[in-house]
DNA sequence: TAAAAGTAGACAATCGATTACGCAAACATA
DNA sequence: TATGTTTGCGTAATCGATTGTCTACTTTTA
């Protein structure tokens, strides 16, 4: 194994200082034409790479972001993490990838682990618990290192988010059923602490509200999202005097749940019963009864989230920048909502 | 914005040098018990935290480690990418994601970046395409950072790696389609640079050979891993004189593009034909009739490669380690496959 | 008591790159 | 010619932690 080739080396090949290959190489102008040149191609010649730990410990920058999900085995977390990865690749940074495990303490330990391992930046979208992180939060804005939320965010004075447009789209969702001639419309409910499951709801009502439908609580089923919290919920809805006769879900997992118990229990859908999740999860278009769905566009997050992090460390001027984007989703009608009818 | 506490601002504390600092944070016997319990309490009082920066600079290490994988957003990988941030983060490695995209260049210059970072190891699945970035991952070798394939691997001397047993579940795969009855078997063959689809391919015909059954080209359909590619090639298979009746397919999704193509043509799964996937994607047990698979076994792999990497880094002998990890994979029989028959 | 041995910590170099400062030579101006 | 300016590059400090070598002091041993 060779030692990797340092701007020492180069210098003592051309019998000048490091210095002067240093500022050759960074194109800086005090130095000649002719040398510059000449440092060049020996540099080239000699395989040089640049020692980003050098740089890294001289600058205090390490072109490394880290990133905070609660897992990364789930598709929209995956898909806003391909976003990001793209997005900074172009712009030479890494993107180091931490797991929550919706765990308020190991989120903890990733906040710490980042900001130890120096990371120019950090994008998180926080876990699922009501957790209490806020004092490494505020360690992350006093040690001025960028900090985005990205989907599941917290209101924060100062940090920027990239959220969709959950209230909007779950309004729309709701209406939607509603112009199926649905009029008993449930809803699947995630966790209030968490803003995004909060718009979905508030859209949810406003909706019914908006035409005229009474809100009744009984049609609001917690859940987590997994599939079996979505069967639970249907025998849960079944076992009501008066059921209802649409599921609108805040997730894509317990409405397929929702479907097969509303299968095994011979209900038709969408015939006698609609169904729309969220998420867009990639096998609600390939079931047989594709399933309506929300697009979360988690790339574009991603890109956007990835974006407001390279304006606010390009951001010279120490101007606080706060910014709030709210990305456009988009409601997916397919199979488990499409009865053709015109209203 | 307050400076990070270094060792230097304990040290002018306490009116000692930074090297004893040093050596009492790392328990080095050359310091009393009672200078060493003084620098911690100080160290703990102040807040201090080991600049990492200035460690890798200093020692070589990074502790970072590199995964490239031709995307994150697909559910193999990203289990994978889940079993080695575990495995790592539990002995204080980062992981810093790379895509290559099944894209060669791509690939060559993730190689590229993750060595400029100077990562302490490089896990890989290569890309697609019959890649010839030989020169890069030599270069790996060359400068002693540990190169571990996973999935997708090259049989490179020296080189360790961790797969499944691909030809095995395969024919036991097939096997399983003949004691359905199936006698007419296709195959979707994946990119044969690649040795999983290799062996895939191998394991199915050795299991047609074993059992009498003559092996057909023509029921051997070169696809891509898209659900288009199932569909396509479902119509090809039944444009011949004498169509198949089951299919093993290297693939999830072309299995899947398969039955609904095969939907399309009234063709009944499983009563008259047997489809088998490869994968075990989510979406295969979602679906309604759902869908025969293999278990590639994801997070073992993630963690296996994970395991591999941290022996070769802990190797202090410098012996050559090459380990060949082969992990069980298993068949997953579902609806897609299921006649109830013995034979 | 003097020499030998051991202990605790200081000093300084090192990892590789960047950069403020300074200096000498070349050139321009008066 | 004397003075000022520009150009091109060297010197040395710096980022923060580690570590080989050296030194002053204490303790042990003969």
């Amino acid at each position: 194994m060779t030692r990797r080739t340092t701007i020492y080396d180069i210098a003592k090949e051309l019998g000048i200082t490091a210095a002067s290959v240093s500022r050759a190489l960074n194109n800086n102008p005090k130095i000649s034409e002719s040398t510059r040149k000449l440092v060049m191609e020996t540099a080239a010649k000699m395989n040089y790479k640049q020692n980003k730990l050098a740089l890294a410990l001289r600058s205090g920058k390490s072109f490394n972001v880290g990133v905070i999900v609660p897992r990364i085995d789930s598709n929209f977390f995956a898909s806003v993490i391909r976003g990001i990865e793209e997005e900074l690749n172009e712009h030479q940074y890494n993107v180091i990838i931490c797991q929550s495990h919706e765990n308020e303490k190991r989120e903890g330990e990733s906040i710490n682990t980042l900001l130890n391992a120096q990371v120019d930046g950090i994008l998180m979208s926080v876990s699922n618990v009501n957790s209490d992180n806020s004092n490494l939060l505020k360690r992350i804005i006093e040690k001025n290192v960028p900090l985005i939320f990205f989907d599941r965010k917290k209101n924060i004075e100062g940090v920027s988010s990239v959220t969709i447009n959950d209230f909007d789209v779950s309004y729309e969702a709701t209406v939607h059923l509603i112009k199926q001639g649905c009029s008993r419309i449930a809803h699947f409910m995630g966790n209030q602490t968490l803003e995004i499951f909060e718009n979905r709801f508030k859209g949810y009502k406003k909706a019914l509200e908006d035409n005229g439908i009474a809100f009744n609580q009984d049609y609001v089923i917690q859940t987590k999202s997994v599939l079996e919290d979505g069967k639970r919920a249907v025998d849960e809805l079944f076992s009501l005097e008066s059921p209802p006769d649409a599921i609108f879900s805040s997730s894509d997992f317990t409405a397929l749940g929702a479907i097969k118990q509303l299968k095994m229990k011979g209900i038709k859908v969408p015939k006698d019963f609609c169904v729309v999740g969220f998420g867009d999860e990639p096998f609600t278009k390939f079931m047989e009864l594709s399933m309506t769905s929300v697009d979360q566009a988690p790339l574009e997050m991603g890109k956007m989230a990835a974006k407001v992090f390279l304006e606010q460390i390009n951001n010279k001027d120490n101007i606080k920048i706060e910014k709030k984007v709210v990305l456009k989703s988009q409601l997916l009608i397919r199979d488990s909502s499409s009865r053709n009818i015109i209203l």
